[in-house]
DNA sequence: TAGATTGTTAATCGATTAACAATC
DNA sequence: TAGATTGTTAATCGATTAACAATC
């Protein structure tokens, strides 16, 4: 095992072993060489065992790996166990949709509350999560310590609340708005959904096919 | 100007440029060295000097790069003049969301239809778009030819979706559906917005954070 | 012109891949 | 045991950074 500082594409990487480890217990499979799940992911082998490497030895030589304990690993790596808390700002169809849909729990995370600025919604509470007043969302935060806040508002309050509420001690901003969020708060990790980033990629890779077709 | 093949890097961050030049383009700046740019981005001179270099000379010596051209110039790398029609499938908060709020338009698409098979939603329109039946998704690509589709659709049918619409001949799948989509069609290309692995990643870096406050 | 800054070549750094001894 | 496959060291590859001549 080594000790050095873990690259990025490692991090990033580590998700999707997640996925496909939970289909292939999905899937019954109860063991796995690096082999065979290099070619299910478009991975080389060396590059899987380099990855697990890094965090200790999770393999055995001449089987492979259990499934079942190679995912409970991962889990722990990426700190699914300490069920982080999680505040979502903004209850418009974007935020409606994460609370109602995306799985929080499933992903060791404990949504607890969301904030919202209409009185529609305020008091209200969806898929058992309570709808509270924005206006109150900075005390709230001081009396219940959160871990993430995800943020989900339009873009031209999001600046402002994202240094509300990294002002109230939150570790982590789950950032939907498009915006560059330059907090000068060192302790605060920001995480970008960044929608037009991916079209836009999206866009490009499907611009290129066209003049390459052209040269054929 | 290179003619190598471009890296994945490097076309990741075009979308990263061209957002931070509309905001230099929205504060009215006109010129920009690749130091001042690279101090503002987090990257280095260099490496913003290489990426434009793969595409051509868009810089003047001792003078740096005119804001709106380099702009005009990475948009159009981009593909963003084409108008890449757009259809989203599954008009659920999440589509509904795209619809009325991602703004296709100003990313140079071209959103014109969405499907769903609720029935009632089927029939009324969201933010100007149609919402159509399901049902008749297959025909009306056939008739109405169409660059990218948008997958909101519950997980369940997302796969099935996916393979109707890539034989209908469309180049691309924004895919929000957190499944691997393993399409054998070369021609279509799927780019994922896995939420999960994001907000995994930023649990990491989080848990990442307390083990190393432990050892201070 | 002199100063600034590009575009590009060369050097460095880091990530991926290959190889192989260890061992289940 | 023999075969398979790991974990890890070494080799390769590619991306980033540095340096600098060209030139606005």
């Amino acid at each position: 095992m080594k000790k050095e500082r873990i690259s990025n594409n490692v991090i990033r990487r580590l998700p999707m072993y997640l996925r496909k480890l939970d289909d292939l217990i999905y899937h019954e499979v109860d063991r796995i060489s690096s082999g065979e799940l290099g070619k299910q992911m478009g991975l080389t082998p060396s590059q899987i065992r380099q990855d697990f490497s890094c965090f200790g030895e999770f393999g055995q030589q001449g089987y492979g790996y259990r499934v079942t304990d190679l995912r409970e690993q991962v889990a722990r790596i990426l700190g699914m166990h300490k069920g982080f808390t999680v505040v979502i700002v903004g209850v418009g169809n974007l935020g409606h949709a994460l609370i109602a849909n995306f799985g929080f729990k499933e992903q060791g995370f404990n949504l607890v509350a969301a904030f919202d600025t209409s009185a529609d919604i305020i008091g209200t509470s969806i898929s058992g999560i309570p709808v509270y007043d924005s206006a109150l969302l900075s005390d709230w935060l001081k009396r219940n310590p959160t871990d993430i806040v995800v943020l989900t508002v339009p873009r031209s309050i999001a600046r402002n609340m994202a240094e509300t509420v990294a002002d109230c001690g939150v570790r982590g901003i789950w950032n939907f708005t498009n915006i560059e969020l330059e907090l000068d708060k060192p302790g605060v990790r920001v995480e970008n959904i960044h929608f037009s980033d991916s079209l836009l990629a999206l866009g490009y890779y499907i611009a290129e096919s066209e003049s390459s077709d052209g040269i054929k």
